[in-house]
DNA sequence: CTTTTCATGTAATCTGTTACATGATTGC
DNA sequence: GCAATCATGTAACAGATTACATGAAAAG
């Protein structure tokens, strides 16, 4: 006996059933949280979910809503479930990372210092706005739980793998910074070189 | 009087033309440098610079060679070297990192500790055999421009965006890969838990 | 003798973005 | 009055991956 082959479902969609383990969800929902860690659009999404519907990886109803538009509320089916095991036991493709600015910054001698210091500022205030939403979210995280310490969450709660991508962004953030206001630094000095 | 509006150049474009600055190059030797900070394959490269020339922002020689395929090499326009200044100019568009490992987390209470272990710890494999080519990288450096102290290269060496880009991987890779290990021990410790 | 490296290209397919499309409600 | 939020969808286009295609030399 062979399983099925599952056609045509990528790793968004594997995505999106990870986010249904939590609970049944629908696609405007669905779209916002799935942004947090990977980025994708409704463009995407509507047509992912009506393919996952046709390979039974997950089952809609449909739901009124007073002053609202419905919605289609999606649950992972067994098949689903089995689908996600499957997935996650398999090798892990390595992280794929565009940054413009990485690209930006391979030529960055040939601009002013002064244009490096104002590109560098604005991807600075973007992580450290970052970093806030991210503190934010930690914050109602605890109160949620209400827990002050989130290291405690156990290894089964419905909350212990979004506290853990919390974190890994909160390192990652705090990393680009650190490498921003250093390169910042770098700047800085080449700038007060050539003033001399 | 306006510009000619550049048709059809997008980030990986002036990703290449970032790379010419250094010096001219071709085809197979673009793909490998560019590879080191931006995703992206042969298929998609080749005709990219076709397009470039198309455009006039970069121009080509055939070089033959003995005992080796033939090759274009391709140099920067004058017109290429503006657009390269307009598109630095312009505001960075935000970073976009796609992971399957954080998606996987997301639903990581759904395998037994020791899956995500073994997961984990093949991500930090990964990490650790990235981090020893990057100091390979900074030593020939080193080596190369016969100094031991990378930060003293100056503003306007073509190898003063290459050096911020390794520093940038350092960062990256080492918050990343005590992320993984951070969490590694926070899932020994659910095991050690669930054999009491 | 087979795989890797060098070197370039195209074609088919898949993934991702932006625009088009609808329509009610709420806040400014 | 106008934009934003909620909610879903499709279509057109752009970007990325994989496979197909060639061919010589070097390394194992």
């Amino acid at each position: 006996m062979h399983k099925r082959e599952v056609i045509g479902i990528n790793t968004l969609a594997y995505g999106l059933l990870s986010l249904l383990t939590v609970s049944p969800s629908y696609g405007y929902d669905l779209i916002s949280k799935i942004k947090l860690f990977w980025p994708a659009n409704h463009g995407q999404i509507y047509p992912l979910l009506a393919k996952l519907v046709d390979n039974g990886l997950v089952s809609y109803e449909q739901v009124q809503q007073c002053d609202k538009p419905d919605k289609k509320v999606y649950s992972l089916t067994e098949s689903g479930k089995a689908a996600l095991l499957d997935w996650i036991a398999k090798p892990t493709a390595a992280p794929a990372l565009r940054d413009e600015l990485a690209l930006k910054t391979f030529c960055i001698r040939k601009t002013e210092p002064a244009t490096a210091r104002s590109l560098f500022a604005a991807r600075i205030g973007f992580y450290k706005q970052n970093l806030k939403d991210l503190q934010d979210k930690e914050n109602l995280l605890k109160e949620k739980l209400a827990i002050d310490d989130l290291s405690q969450i156990p290894f089964d709660s419905p909350y212990f793998g979004g506290y853990l991508l919390i974190q890994k962004a909160v390192w990652n953030i705090t990393s680009d910074l650190q490498w921003c206001e250093w390169a910042l630094k770098l700047f800085e000095k080449h700038l007060a070189e050539r003033q001399l």
